[in-house]
DNA sequence: CTGTTAGCGCATTCAA
DNA sequence: TTGAATGCGCTAACAG
């Protein structure tokens, strides 16, 4: 602070570009010079300022991951580790660094005008959002993640209706009627209007197209049961605790996140209860972690790295002023051992 | 891009300084002018460029977490994400953003001359490393995680050497004596020096301060095998599969970090050995997801989160201005069901 | 190879 | 209540 471009270039008697030449572009001076700039630069201890420098160049070698919720809460979901690890690494090689942005007061627009980043990547958002229209605004390049697709923008994802169409085909095909489902809790609490990404829609879809399939009467439908559960260990947990305790539980369970798997596995060990013998569960994610659970959980198997990856990728050619289109990653449903048939 | 404070001026009908007004000190022009410059901005699409704004403010509303690695490898640890949640959840009450910066192409002092943050939070640098002096240089507040304080910064952590002589003890006091030590990969590759955060240093004083205590021979202290084991889930899980594999195989592991400990679980599950019968295990950590295993893995308790906070918490006390001093956590060992006697 | 000059877009002191 | 002028620290086109 205080010690400034101009100051060097008095003490090497040179002028302010020579200096920032020296650091920008030390071919278009003389080796000398150079020198002489440097050696005087690492005696006083300066550096150019960052930020006057990101003014002039119009780049900030910053993208920024903006949350539907507050990091300490969204970052409970392992997945989204997973995710920052994908978009770390795409990052890393293009000498970036990656902003973890909550949404200001609960306003994502204002933190989107905020930002100072060169692009966004952005979840849990509809694609009517009024997002969309900041974004233009500021005709910053961005990226949704996991948002269902309009045309409009350019998102990555999964067949999330699709995939979770199948999930159920399993639970059904094994005789589950009584199910509890753990949607994930929806995120309108922060943000000005009830906005959800869309994913939530898509996966209820198609386990209504997949109940459809089996010819479930209104009556068996009525059997489900829906909680909003955040996606964190200790909600799951406590969650499914009270849940298994009762004595009409379900039989199965159809999670949203595999965090919220965790709780269950945890709950029903708690309670004796053996998966997939007293409860079948299957959930969505399939993180690294869960490799660890027994026994081992069916899933659908998406790659949060990659997508982060593919999302950060696609986001550095709208940069570079490409066109790109929207992506949609494999998934496939991972079959392990905690679906039982259904014996009554 | 493009359209400037200057354009709504012009619009408006008034000068730069009003609009700024308008935007930062509403109370000090008419509500007239107000609604006026305001709804020319929202029909332009207009809103002040946040490089520009935080040059003449000199506030970022950014902090920095500088990784001693690539994001992608070092947020394989789930520490980490703790980490993480705790630092935003002082930043999101704070309205800052956390930026992850990782050591530009292994430059460390690059990443911290770059950054345009107000302040950074660094893990994993010893108390003699060159980025004491980078730090003053740029005058940049800054508090180190998990070094070893020297009194000259200002540091938060725990007390590593004492906690790992304890956990030691608890190896030791059950007959163990062919023990593995999951050392945490140094992570001197990405550095210029071979740098360490010092904990290291610090348990490994702590476990042989145990065995002098329990009156190890020479030959006994040959037994102990030492492993730099990456913090990663399949890193150890393949080095444990490997390692007890072997005839010789430890009779206990002594892990750095919580994410080993994982991949020695899934590993003796995979060979049909039980723990604690066949193997003993203790570690760092006790993360969240910790407690989902089977048995409960009897480890050093300590909160990441709260480690994120209080670290963050200091910084902002430094930004503003404030003296303030290191902190060391509270942590303590966790005695669940990993450990057995040896019987031989 | 080096210097002059003009921004970058906004905030803010000072004067009106 | 508003405006003119200056500065933040650096980059880069243009000249020499």
């Amino acid at each position: 602070m205080g010690i400034t471009i101009k100051d060097i270039a008095l003490k090497a008697g040179v002028s302010k570009t020579t200096v920032s030449f020296a650091f920008n572009n030390p071919d278009r001076i003389s080796a000398d010079t150079y020198e002489r700039i440097m050696t005087i630069a690492r005696e006083i201890g300066y550096s150019p300022d960052p930020i006057a420098r990101i003014l002039s160049n119009k780049k900030t070698k910053n993208i920024g991951i903006v949350l539907p919720q507050t990091i300490s809460v969204f970052f409970q979901n392992p997945y989204l580790g997973e995710l920052l690890r994908g978009i770390g690494s795409v990052c890393d090689q293009e000498g970036f660094a990656v902003s973890v942005l909550s949404p200001f007061k609960g306003i994502v627009t204002q933190t989107i005008l905020n930002a100072a980043v060169d692009g966004i990547l952005i979840m849990g958002i509809s694609k009517d959002s009024e997002v969309h229209t900041t974004f233009k605004q500021r005709t910053m390049p961005y990226v949704t993640i996991d948002a269902v697709d309009s045309g409009d923008f350019v998102n990555v994802g999964i067949k999330d209706e699709e995939l979770s169409e199948k999930l159920m085909d399993i639970l059904l095909d094994n005789g589950h009627r009584k199910i509890c489902f753990c949607l994930l809790q929806s995120i309108s609490s922060t943000l000005q209007k009830a906005d959800t990404s869309g994913t939530r829609e898509a996966r209820l879809h198609g386990i209504f197209q997949s109940a459809k399939q089996h010819c479930l009467s209104e009556d068996e439908m009525k059997d489900f049961l829906y909680i909003n559960t955040p996606a964190t260990l200790s909600d799951s947990y406590d969650i499914a605790l009270s849940l298994l305790k009762k004595k009409d539980r379900p039989s199965a369970v159809f999670c949203m996140a595999d965090v919220q798997a965790y709780g269950f596995y945890r709950a029903a060990r708690e309670l004796s209860l053996s998966i997939p013998e007293d409860l079948s569960i299957v959930s969505f994610d399939d993180l690294p972690l869960t490799e660890t659970l027994t026994p081992g959980l069916t899933c659908v198997h998406q790659s949060a790295y990659e997508k982060g990856r593919m999302a950060t990728k696609l986001l550095f050619k709208m940069i570079a002023g490409q066109h790109c289109e929207s992506a949609v990653l494999d998934a496939h449903i991972t079959h392990r051992h905690s679906v039982a048939k259904l014996n009554k």
